[in-house]
DNA sequence: ATTCGTTTACGAAGATATTCGTACAATAAT
DNA sequence: ATTATTGTACGAATATCTTCGTAAACGAAT
């Protein structure tokens, strides 16, 4: 399976499709302007070169063309953890899971779930033995 | 503050000097040459780019210099962290903790120390209100 | 039908990252 | 002292990312 390498940019147009569905190029970069400073046929740009890399799906049947995230965010997330776990965690997963817990505001309905799947895993590891 | 953003290569040599501590290019490019194919010359390269951008710090007291990490690991994985839950994650802290969890096999110890962690925040959200 | 606003297509410039060849300096081996 | 080895410096080629100007296509409004 191929490596695949969302840039920095790229993944920013991702994260506006995961959020939203399927949307046009406007609706992106409306989006995407309200935190960066970039003009339309920048961001236009991008998400061709993302459909040429299979990045993105599109569908062209009326003008205004619809652009789909080719690519899960499931296995997105998983590449870029992994990643980052080996080279900037020292291959700690908990000393990420600390990081992101700690300067990141959690609510606590988020820190109920996290504490579920801890008791998830536990139970796991105990029944493997 | 400025924000410093390490690119991907140079986040790998970063890892190496974070886990070995000081060393030289010939230390460095070896490691990564396990795993990656590049020649000597485009480590060292890579290195003294570093240390322009003050990334690294280097000793040229000696023949071959020996190169230290000038910014932290912790300083670095607050920043990547934190714009990884914002584009990748949604905003969700938790996502990414049961990504990291899931998908990378975790020790007991560490698992407990996750857990000690969580409980110290829940104290803290509740001593808070 | 002409004009106006919106969208896509294309190309190219500018910025940044990555790679390595070659030359030169320092040290070690013979 | 000569040669071989190892390291640094430098420059340049290549690749990749990011940005935007301009032109053409389309549809809506007049």
């Amino acid at each position: 399976m191929k490596q695949l390498r969302p840039t920095e940019s790229e993944l920013e147009i991702l994260g506006v499709l995961w959020e939203k569905g399927p949307s046009t190029v406007r609706e992106v970069h409306d989006i995407l302007s309200q935190t960066k400073d970039a003009g339309y046929t920048t961001t236009l740009k991008l998400m061709q070169i993302m459909h040429e890399k299979a990045l993105l799906q599109r569908d062209t049947s009326s003008k205004t063309h619809v652009y789909t995230a080719a690519i899960s965010q499931q296995k997105t997330q998983e590449q870029l953890v992994n990643k980052m776990i080996d080279t900037v965690f020292g291959g700690s997963a908990s000393q990420l899971v600390m990081q992101a817990l700690g300067h990141h505001q959690s609510s606590e309905e988020e820190l109920e779930k996290i504490r579920q799947y801890l008791s998830a895993i536990e139970k796991q590891q105990k029944d493997n033995r």
